[in-house]
DNA sequence: GCCAAATTGTAGCCTTGGCTCTATCTTCTG
DNA sequence: CAGAAGATAGAGCCAAGGCTACAATTTGGC
């Protein structure tokens, strides 16, 4: 049975778009614990991993396993028994990612997507919006 | 320091869309590769391991593992140096991700998202629309 | 038909991100 | 101001999904 193999370029860019999509992905993490570190320290003027793990719907180890990771990649500090803050670095993608969420969710709520399914759509589809796509999203809604 | 909590429903509210971005997210593996076998079989009679490795980017023994766990909750079938196949289960998951995805790129397109990014958004994005927003995605896109 | 190349399988390693269980530290209350 | 309650830390388990290295099988060219 004969199986002509498809344009080596057509699956090389299939290959990539697969790779960004788990490249993305890897970030979620990062973000969504930004964000609501962010939050926390906005109404509380600190982010209590008890509050950070009931939040995120996890167990307190698992957040602390998240907050070591935001430290170890420079977005957060903490100091034993402590609250969480975030580094200048962390501030910024807690920007970022607040508004993202916000561009994402009003998309969706102009296309007609119920709020509650657009809140809840938007927390994981936001990690997979490109620039270019948060650009002409926000075109749009000045449309 | 005083620390007045959320109120209980906000915040468990907030933690079921984690919860529900995290368990859609578990959906992506099954989706991807099912809808790349279908490919296959479509265009070439089969599935080999090799070219669904390539086409996903990645090295064969993760496609092998990925299959395993196919088989495992019953949408491939595959005999060893034998092709990789769908059950009804994986044929009904292939044609469903693929309109979705499909649906979700022309939604990109139409709100002038360029045709590049959007296919490597939607690849992500896509595991992430619910019924309910496809509704008003395709709702949107007939208007 | 044989042999080399291609393909597939398998073992074992790593990181991430969940979890439970236990120990330690801090905070609050009487 | 002691003791209980609450919060945090830490050890250790697990599954998923990447990887490399090596073994076994199949396929194709001569
Ligand atoms: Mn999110
Ligand atoms: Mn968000
Ligand atoms: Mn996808
Ligand atoms: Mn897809």
């Amino acid at each position: 049975m004969p199986h002509p193999p498809l344009p080596d370029s057509d699956a090389a860019a299939q290959a990539d778009r697969f790779s960004h999509a788990r490249t993305a992905q890897s970030m979620t993490l990062l973000e969504d614990y930004t964000e609501m570190i962010d939050d926390l320290v906005r109404a509380h003027g600190e982010a209590r991993i008890t509050d950070i793990a009931h939040l995120m719907g996890v167990t307190h180890p698992t957040a602390t396993k998240a907050v070591a990771r935001l430290k170890r990649e420079g977005l957060a500090v903490s100091r034993p028994y402590r609250g969480v803050f975030l580094t200048e670095a962390g501030n910024a993608m807690a920007a970022r990612v607040r508004a993202r969420h916000r561009i994402v969710v009003d998309v969706l709520l102009a296309l007609g997507v119920p709020a509650d399914a657009a809140e809840i759509d938007a927390e994981g589809m936001e990690h997979h919006v490109s620039a270019a796509t948060l650009a002409a999203f926000e075109a749009y809604l000045r449309r």
